[in-house]
DNA sequence: TAAGTTAGTAAGCGATCACTAACTAATGGT
DNA sequence: ACCATTAGTTAGTGATCGCTTACTAACTTA
């Protein structure tokens, strides 16, 4: 029976893919190796003729998260030369990746140690910085111009702040909102406060 | 050897206490009733006289979790009558509670991530809407008088927000900084963005 | 002091974990 | 058409998981 046999490095792309779809609906803790390579359609062994052990595995999927990452921010970053404008791409972008890869916010809120923690705490230190960057770049574009009160830096955390909280919320509410729309409302609602516009409100 | 037998009620609350100290070191995976037992210097077995499984005992420490914060929300309101006073008071408090029970973040990032989810996902929920209500509250007071912007919902998601994200970084750089410290400044610059004083900043 | 309750132990249950060794068969180059 | 390579299987390993059973020592109380 089975039959397909694909080439290693297919297998390998299928995996990791794999891993991330289940990683959506899976508690980290409960996603073995078995539970992966039954939603495949090959034994569980097969795994380790592609990965030497799990936490290499791990790392190969974080690896995975941070090519898409950077790949959205990047597009982002080239729509507009406006600094507020390439914040706001930079936003939207990191929401509509979580929204359509959810495994990533399951992978960064388990921060704190996994057991493979050892083999992946560099790559999502790096993720998280790079983030941090695409954010605090066009806010010191626009500082002392457009923004009043804080520092680039803080402002920067003030809006990693707010992508970590509403995507908390959302996986608390289990998607219960359209995760882009309320981020973007926030983070308008934020941008109209530092650059001090009255964004058409009331008051 | 042993020996020392507790009643009921002190080793079920020194299982629990444990618990949350093992946790702010142990990956949440690993963290089996035989390490709970070994640390306290009984037999794996005698925890589940006292809990009747190992949901129960997540659910108990989550219910200790609540009370202390409940409790250090209620000190923090009783404070002042001012509002923007309670709402400081009300993010020092959590900021305070973490930076001394370092479990309690490993315990709501981990949402989603635990085996014993079902049990837990409601008291979790309950914890943050009760902390979303204390910040909601003197926003509300304060809303249309001193508050400019923002509804004081998405103020209160805002200031959520604000703190989850420096709790994120806090045990990223693995307790690097002084988080009530850091915090209650991100606090005060959010606060002067939405009340629209200029905080003695330049500009 | 005898009887009952309670907190504890020792041992082991079945299940599942990550991982390995030995073998098999599909694939692709010559 | 052959044959080396290699993706995959079968069948295990020891460790550890949550949890149970059978028993015991200590405390309480009639």
């Amino acid at each position: 029976m089975s039959g397909t046999r694909k080439p290693a490095e297919d297998r390998k792309t299928e995996i990791v893919d794999t891993t991330l779809r289940l990683l959506a609906k899976t508690p980290i803790e409960k996603l073995s190796t078995s539970h992966i390579a039954r939603e495949i359609g090959i034994t569980q062994a097969a795994i380790f003729r592609h990965f030497p052990t799990k936490a290499a595995l791990w790392g190969a999927v974080l690896e995975t998260v941070e090519a898409r990452a950077i790949a959205a921010w990047d597009t982002a970053t080239g729509v507009s030369p406006e600094p507020m404008a390439r914040l706001r791409a930079t936003m939207r972008a990191q929401l509509s990746l979580i929204a359509e890869c959810p495994a990533i916010p399951v992978l960064i809120f388990s921060a704190g140690r996994i057991t493979a923690e050892m083999a992946i705490h560099p790559i999502h230190l790096r993720i998280v910085q790079g983030l941090r960057m695409r954010i605090l770049d066009p806010l010191r574009a626009a500082a002392s111009r457009e923004i009043s009160t804080p520092s680039p830096e803080d402002g920067s955390d003030l809006f990693l702040g707010l992508l970590q909280g509403i995507v908390f919320r959302w996986r608390l509410t289990d998607g219960g909102f359209d995760l882009v729309a309320e981020g973007m409302r926030l983070v308008d609602i934020q941008i109209a406060l530092m650059t001090g516009s009255t964004n058409g409100q009331r008051t």
